[in-house]
DNA sequence: AGAGACCCCTTGACATCTAAAACATTGAGG
DNA sequence: CCTCAATGTTTTAGATGTCAAGGGGTCTCT
């Protein structure tokens, strides 16, 4: 946490190894910072475009999204997994959606513990026309960015998405 | 957010101008569900550790990283602008560690409608505990990416923050 | 002065999110 | 059958966040 400013735009100072180790420790918390922040960034936007122009927020979205892609409906717990969030958030969300008449549940074939949840009509709907701007949004963000940049990132951050999943799923 | 699984695998399709186009949208796509997602692992991991061996939440472990880098105080003011969430909010949280005697209000000078606010004594040592687990945790975290990709995901991201800033802020 | 605009903080109403416990159903073994 | 562990959903309690409204203080301009 702490920063040493000595050398800055100084005569020649050799780096030594203390200094070094503090300098590469502030490497992964500064990269952790920016991730954060760039993250920040464009949740914060899409949030309010979605808010502003729909009157949706960014997790109701979501849900409808991983429902638009399997039109056979998902399970409760499903779409707690795919949105990696709790099981008690997806009931409060699927509670709201449904009164708004965007998706609808079901009994699940086979298991009265458990609803399918699928899209209706009017959540189609609205869904495909809040999509196309969504992804127009999301491209435009990104345009600050060409097209090998993008690649790059993209292999970078799988990388370590690799390995924080790793040292994760280690630790528990 | 159709993909199209036609082609994989089977004989080598020639790509025309349509598909290409959507592919490059789903290069900002992809990268942007990438970018989220490492993010969310991360933090994820940090929050939880945070709350398994010191009891806190990450928004009070970050207000107190305020406080620390200014042992004069901040007003509450400050507090909102540099951890990027509304005043009420810090209202809430300043009110919570107060409780557990880790900050302390204290009416600003030359300002009767403002306070400051300081880590007490006790603040400042759980904070020094922490952030030396904290720094630990991050390297950790990021030691799966080469000192030389972490400089390059840093500048790349740099790039991509200049330019969401910039679209962000024309369009208010 | 003093009126009005502006700033600092808090409060209240609400939306998300989590963890943990309560329920209900299922499925496997006695 | 019956028990018991696992599974699916909801409930409860609590943290974090937002916005809007409001009480006081400060500042500026006349």
């Amino acid at each position: 946490m702490r920063v040493t400013k000595a050398g800055v735009g100084a005569a020649p100072t050799p780096v030594d190894l203390e200094t070094r180790l503090t300098d590469e420790h502030h490497q992964a918390l500064k990269l952790w910072l920016r991730l954060l922040s760039c993250t920040n960034l464009v949740e914060a936007e899409i949030r309010g475009r979605l808010r502003a122009e729909f009157g949706i927020t960014l997790a109701r979205f979501d849900l409808m999204a991983q429902l638009e892609r399997n039109p056979a409906g998902l399970k409760m717990n499903e779409l707690s997994r795919r949105l990696m969030v709790s099981g008690a958030n997806i009931t409060g969300l699927t509670d709201q959606l449904e009164k708004e008449g965007l998706v609808a549940r079901a009994d699940a074939p086979a298991d009265r513990r458990a609803y399918t949840v699928r899209l209706t009509a009017a959540g189609r709907a609205l869904f495909a026309r809040m999509a196309a701007v969504h992804e127009e949004w999301v491209i435009n963000l990104f345009s600050g960015l060409t097209s090998s940049d993008k690649a790059q990132t993209h292999r970078l951050l799988a990388k370590l998405k690799l390995h924080v999943a790793g040292v994760t799923n280690a630790t528990d």
